[in-house]
RNA sequence: AGGUGCGUAGCUCAGGGGGAGAGCACUUCCUUGACACGGAAGGGGUCAGCGGUUCAAAUCCGCUCGCACCUACCA
């Protein structure tokens, strides 16, 4: 597919788009509910279609692809479905504040028109959005992409509530709920989000009736004073005990306010005396019922004072507390007021202050729906990753709360109850009723709320495979095997999803939660649209590419905690795809004609043969441990782990070693040698790019079909696993032996500043097996440490132009021309022993404990010998060498 | 007010009872036939503080300080 000569660096630009539709003409995302294979199911955390995908959408995701590749590639029949949300409120709110920029109100189009306009932005988010997840590379199941408003979701929606509402599980009722006077809705106690602000305590002078005096109470909140109806006390306060019973009258509106006795006060509070505005604050509701209060609405569903305020009437809610206060200053009952901090609930979608309401409303009734949930986790059948987490969402769960689930919209699933106009009969129903199914008549009236959103997520792990029929996919993809989204909402659809999964499919609905970080900015800010400092994924991808996006997001995946995104780590990653893109090029322009693919198998015969090099059995080593770490770290989905050993195999062993010494072998252009390492070149790259396929699927895809290969594509090739016949310590052992060899050198070299280039003589002071060695790896030494040639010697010669050195291998000197700076290299010297020194010593005082010897295992009393050895062989030459320069 | 988590290199973070790690940044040198989106060699840390357990603590426990987030009806 490939034959073109492959170009000097890497352009994600020039060659992702193409393999986006490569993978889906071949159909590898589409998952077959007929196979034998064991299956491995995601369903994707629908975006919103309020707009287009986020930082977050980017790194949830990825992790998502990253997971579901990975398994397609060890042969797992995988499902991801891919969604969208309608998201009720908030696109209703970008739709308002579109039509706000032209003048028009909702209520001038009509509910129907609005709906319409609304679908039609739907179709374009969407479209949108479907796009963006392409160009991430995301491989979902495009046949199986769902919406939560179309009529399949839609249908388990109205499954759910007939059920629930039957099982007296969904009720209707007056009560108090969070309303937002913006967007004119109830919203959940999760909507309704509380942030500090500081605000003001005001003492308001209430007199007793009568002239008995008068009681002081402080308030928040004083334009809600128009709407008490009782002032209450602790029972218990002396200060105040007495005049429980009496009489209070309210100031401004004259209205009597009995005096109640209620231990919710607390003493300690203000004056210990609290205004009760039963129809206005969660507290004095309750209170209200207790008390049998009258409830007076002042504020109405818009956020104006109603009649009921009296004159304040029509004022919005700011405007009434500075007309209150300024007439109670007046009047001489504005006691004192003084700064004071508070929590304010805001909309989670306009930021309005949320105004406490009593209003007719659908909630479901929890605490039967909670209880299994909650068990589902204690008894592990789901499992939280990090399992932090499990304590949250426990915590949530056990102090759970009803769930308001009416909301005032126009857009969402409507909610499936009906009254009849003649005689008021209520029918919940799954199908839409023509006639009352009491008086018969035929007048009847749908509910004109909405659900809450949530209500239709919560059943996305079900409904999207076809929930309420009994499916095949249902069958083959239920419980999914995975949860992957942003810890932020565990309690709006994690907790929802495990309630409604169990109590409507039977089983949980997925085996594990994963949850990731927040993205942050550089600035450890949340992004937000709002503040203007989000990041484009999209952008960044178009700039640096896809591949080093991912990688970066999933690098930066570690357990659970934020991720703080920078753009210099793209850069950086975008640098490792190139890297990987030029050894494979590298390769590729080093490849006999009509080399061919490399099999696992051909490869493990020639290992267990014997057939190798070491420098060969080493690097199958390295591949194979890393393969091992990588294939463990995703099971834990530790991708930071998984990325770093891919990370540093390819870049810091294989490029920086292993092709470095393959060089002078291929350089031979013929022999055993050669033929045996174009395969190992080959079969390592082929099992790289595999391992590095699911986080960099792009380059990957691409230079794997450059290279000899078999196969249609690289995004259904078998991911690679550890081989017990690639295992080979001696060679590790040997190679490391070779790699520190080579680094002193260099090092001495550095130290000295020789030209990098010339080619210099080397002579070193080894023992037989060591000489023997240097023997066998001649000449990658002589490449690698740019050498001319290497003699062994009974010792090393007294001469100002031998720079001395010393590895495991012995001590050495590099021959040059210029001689040393014996100042500098003593110093260096002096330094290496003090560090030396301080390092025996420690082991050395361990080793001299008697506890140690007795208490500590064998194996650590064991290294730490060696360790000491280690480090007195390294001090003698050390010190030896220093004498050497002091003398000379 | 409760809960959870975190303080490790200049920055971002991993590690988690027995030799302080990574990436980026930094310093020096180098356009050597894959790659300057590169190569080589370096510098840099009382692992927040104090106390305890242990033969051994960055790691476990307690306290203190600092930070972040979540939950909650404090007028």
């Amino acid at each position: 597919m490939n034959s073109n000569p492959i170009p000097k660096s890497y352009d994600s630009r020039a060659t992702e788009e193409r393999w986006v539709h490569f993978w889906e003409e071949h159909d590898f995302f589409v998952a077959d509910n007929r196979s034998p294979a064991p299956s491995f199911c995601i369903v994707m955390p629908p975006p919103n279609i309020t707009g287009s995908l986020h930082m977050g959408h980017a790194l949830t995701t990825t992790l998502q692809d990253v997971v579901v590749r990975w398994k397609r590639m060890h042969g797992f029949n995988t499902l991801w479905v891919p969604g969208t949300d309608h998201a009720g409120i908030a696109t209703q709110n970008v739709i308002e504040r579109r039509l706000a920029e032209q003048g028009i109100h909702r209520k001038d189009l009509g509910r129907e028109k609005f709906e319409q306009i609304v679908w039609e932005w739907k179709e374009k988010a969407e479209k949108t959005i479907h796009h963006q997840i392409r160009k991430m590379g995301f491989g979902c199941d495009w046949t199986r992409v769902a919406f939560t408003m179309e009529p399949r979701m839609s249908r388990a929606v109205r499954e759910v509530f007939v059920r629930l509402y039957e099982e007296g599980l969904i009720y209707r009722g007056e009560y108090m709920v969070n309303w937002c006077p913006r967007c004119t809705t109830a919203i959940s106690d999760l909507e309704a989000q509380h942030e500090p602000e500081q605000g003001r305590l005001y003492y308001l002078r209430y007199p007793l009736r009568d002239f008995a005096g008068e009681i002081v109470v402080a308030t928040t909140r004083p334009e809600t004073m128009l709407g008490d109806t009782a002032v209450a006390v602790h029972p218990d306060d002396d200060r105040y005990r007495d005049l429980v019973g009496k009489t209070a009258i309210l100031p401004l509106l004259g209205r009597e306010l009995p005096v109640i006795g209620d231990s919710f006060v607390q003493k300690e509070f203000g004056t210990g005396a609290v205004k009760i505005t039963p129809a206005h604050d969660p507290n004095d509701y309750q209170a209200g019922l207790r008390h049998k209060l009258p409830f007076v609405q002042v504020i109405d569903e818009l956020g104006m004072m109603t009649p009921q305020a009296g004159p304040y009437a029509g004022l919005s809610r700011a405007q009434a507390r500075e007309k209150v206060l300024e007439d109670l200053s007046r009047q001489g009952f504005l006691v004192r007021q003084e700064p004071h901090s508070l929590s304010v609930a805001r909309c989670q979608r306009c930021s309005t202050a949320v105004e406490p309401l009593v209003s007719t409303q659908w909630f479901v009734k929890i605490a039967a729906l909670a209880e299994p949930a909650i068990q589902a986790v204690e008894s592990g059948r789901i499992r939280f990753v990090p399992s932090n987490y499990e304590k949250v969402y426990f915590e949530w769960m056990r102090n759970i709360h009803d769930w308001c689930i009416s909301r005032q919209l126009w857009w969402g699933h409507r909610i499936p109850a009906w009254y009849c106009r003649q005689c008021g009969q209520m029918q919940v129903c799954r199908t839409d009723p023509a006639l009352c199914s009491r008086c018969g008549a035929g007048q009847l009236q749908q509910d004109p709320d909405v659900l809450d959103t949530w209500f239709s997520s919560a059943l996305w792990p079900f409904s999207t495979l076809g929930w309420p029929e009994p499916t095949r996919d249902l069958e083959v993809f239920y419980p999914n095997s995975v949860m992957m989204t942003g810890f932020d909402i565990i309690f709006f659809w994690v907790a929802r999803m495990i309630m409604m999964g169990l109590h409507f499919v039977g089983d949980v609905p997925f085996r594990t939660v994963f949850l990731n970080g927040l993205v942050r900015t550089e600035q450890k800010q949340k992004m937000s649209k709002s503040k203007g400092n989000a990041v484009d994924p999209l952008e960044i991808v178009e700039q640096y590419g896809t591949d080093a996006v991912r990688f970066t997001l999933s690098v930066m995946a570690g357990s659970g905690t934020d991720i703080v995104f920078s753009t210099d780590r793209v850069i950086g990653y975008r640098a490792f795809a190139n890297k990987i893109w030029n050894a494979v090029r590298f390769v590729l322009l080093n490849l006999p004609a009509g080399a061919s693919a490399v099999e696992s198998e051909e490869m493990e015969a020639l290992a267990s043969k014997g057939l190798l090099t070491v420098v060969n059995r080493w690097v199958l080593h390295r591949l194979n441990v890393t393969v091992g770490e990588v294939n463990e770290t995703l099971e834990k989905f530790r991708f930071d782990e998984a990325c770093n050993a891919l990370y540093h195999f390819f870049w810091h062993e294989l490029c920086d070693w292993y092709l470095e010494l393959s060089k002078p072998v291929l350089n031979q252009r013929s022999g055993a040698d050669v033929e045996q390492t174009v395969k190992t070149l080959i079969y390592v790259l082929d099992m790289s790019l595999r391992a590095l396929h699911p986080v960099m699927p792009f380059i990957t895809e691409d230079l794997w079909q450059r290279l000899p290969h078999r196969g249609v594509s690289l995004a259904v090739a078998r991911y690679p696993v550890a081989r017990p016949a690639f295992h080979n310590a001696d060679a590790e052992s040997e190679l490391s032996r070779i790699i520190d060899f080579v680094t002193a050198i260099r090092t001495v070299r550095s130290e000295n500043n020789l030209d990098p280039g010339r080619r210099l003589p080397l002579e070193v002071m080894a023992s037989q097996d060591d000489a023997g060695c240097v023997e066998r790896y001649l000449g990658p030494i002589l490449a690698l440490a740019r050498l001319s040639g290497i003699r062994t010697v009974e010792a090393l010669q007294e001469d100002r132009t031998h720079l001395r050195g010393f590895s495991g291998i012995g001590q050495f000197a590099l021959i040059s021309e210029e001689g040393s700076d014996a100042g500098a290299e003593a110093e260096r010297l002096r330094k290496d022993i003090a560090r030396l020194q301080q390092e025996l010593e420690r082991q050395a005082k361990k080793l001299s404990s008697p506890e140690f010897l007795q208490k500590a295992p064998a194996a650590v009393v064991e290294s730490a010998r060696e360790r000491r050895a280690d480090l007195a062989g390294k001090l003698d030459k050390a010190a030896a060498e220093l004498r050497r320069l002091d003398g000379a």
